[in-house]
DNA sequence: TGTAATGTTTACCAATCGGTCAAATATCCG
DNA sequence: CGGATATTTGACCGATTGGTAAACATTACA
């Protein structure tokens, strides 16, 4: 008889992992597009490859699915804003942080469509993680960015809205990709979309932020 | 025996205009949460507080519901963009656009989540308005903002992504709500955050379109 | 090689899905 | 009132849902 799973303690067979990460990268293609209600244990198993119990026994419950899949692509999903540097140079930062969130929205457009469709869904399953570990980052974040602007190396601005519009920009480019394609025309839609991004977005934070002269009042 | 609904012409009874109106709010409810795939009917039967037979007796079907729907919210919710004026002041049509758009993020987030669900799920069921009216009424206004970059009222900077920038840093407050308030805190999410995010997003885009001085090169 | 543990599949289940039907009820109008 | 019309509902249908049971196949390993 096979051991149930959750006895399972530790990592074991290579086919273990194989199957696991085969079924995960269909989950991700399924929940990214239809989120987690929406997709079926069936419409994952045919992209999988597999059989439906086949899937119910390396991963129990949709949910458990879904989950593992979350957590999987969280700590990745956060590496551009924790390697925003309070040390480093403001304007650099900014617009390496930008490019870096653009490139992810490019690279991998179906982990901010998971993101987006779960948060859109009152992200019942990862509320915890948005209150704790999302909210300490960006909390922390934000006290680089108001020094920064105490400092003067920076426009005054909050820090909060900043690191949200950078957000919702560069994911965009992902998660409303057939409304961009759709206006922009499918023809356009290759590597030149993102420079043309890329550019603008740089050119909108980076003058936006700059210290205005004070007018004379 | 009931005319059959296809038959019907015309509005008719005060009766039908009312419940087809309680239907779809609450179709709306139901649609903007959970997308089209992941709501059903009898959810929607719930919140209207009719039965499930009474509901497929005003709209024949699911996608019925979800396209009169979708009809129903296109127009207004694009009045913003058609709003934006060639003749007036670059710099405060800009403003009462981001403004506008963000009073609509907070007054019918259901709205704005509706099309976040239906864009990100690829846009099954409006492919054609993305194409169509909606292509059609941002490439004449990205020709305003062209024009204006052209004689020199704002900085040279791409109009589409001008537009989506706008679009998407003001939704974000609708579509990523939950995401917003996890990370400032529950408390404050109430009307100081609607204030913050329109005064960031005015210094962010009017200052970030402002015309630069040439640097001496 | 044998055998125990692991992996896979077929058949199936109850619940829910979108939708139909006919009978029952409410409304309108002369 | 009464009959025609419009509205509402309970019972039901086949398909699909998430998930299970158990037989079967394969692998690891002594």
């Amino acid at each position: 008889m096979a051991i149930p799973r959750a006895a399972r303690t530790q990592r074991r067979t290579r086919i273990q992992e194989e199957k696991e990460e085969q079924i995960l990268e269909a989950a991700l293609d399924v929940f990214s597009v239809s989120g987690f209600r929406g997709s079926t244990i069936d419409q994952i198993a045919e992209v999988a490859g597999m059989s439906k119990p086949n899937l119910l026994y390396y991963f129990r419950t949709k949910e458990a699915m879904h989950r593992a899949l979350i957590d999987r692509v969280l700590f990745t999903w956060l590496e551009p804003l924790r390697a925003f540097d309070a040390e480093g140079n403001p304007e650099s930062e900014v617009r390496s942080y930008i490019r870096r969130k653009l490139e992810m929205a490019r690279d991998f457009p179906r982990e901010s469509r998971l993101f987006a469709n779960e948060v859109l869904q009152g992200a019942p399953h990862i509320e915890d993680e948005l209150k704790g570990p999302l909210k300490d980052l960006v909390d922390e974040k934000a006290d680089v960015i108001r020094a920064w602007a105490k400092a003067g190396k920076i426009a005054k601005c909050d820090p909060y809205h900043l690191i949200f519009s950078i957000w919702s920009t560069t994911q965009h480019y992902a998660d409303f990709d057939v409304q961009v394609r759709a206006v922009l025309g499918q023809d356009y839609s290759g590597a030149g979309r993102f420079e043309d991004a890329a550019r603008f977005l740089e050119q909108l934070f980076i003058d936006g932020l700059r210290v205005k002269p004070t007018p004379s009042s």
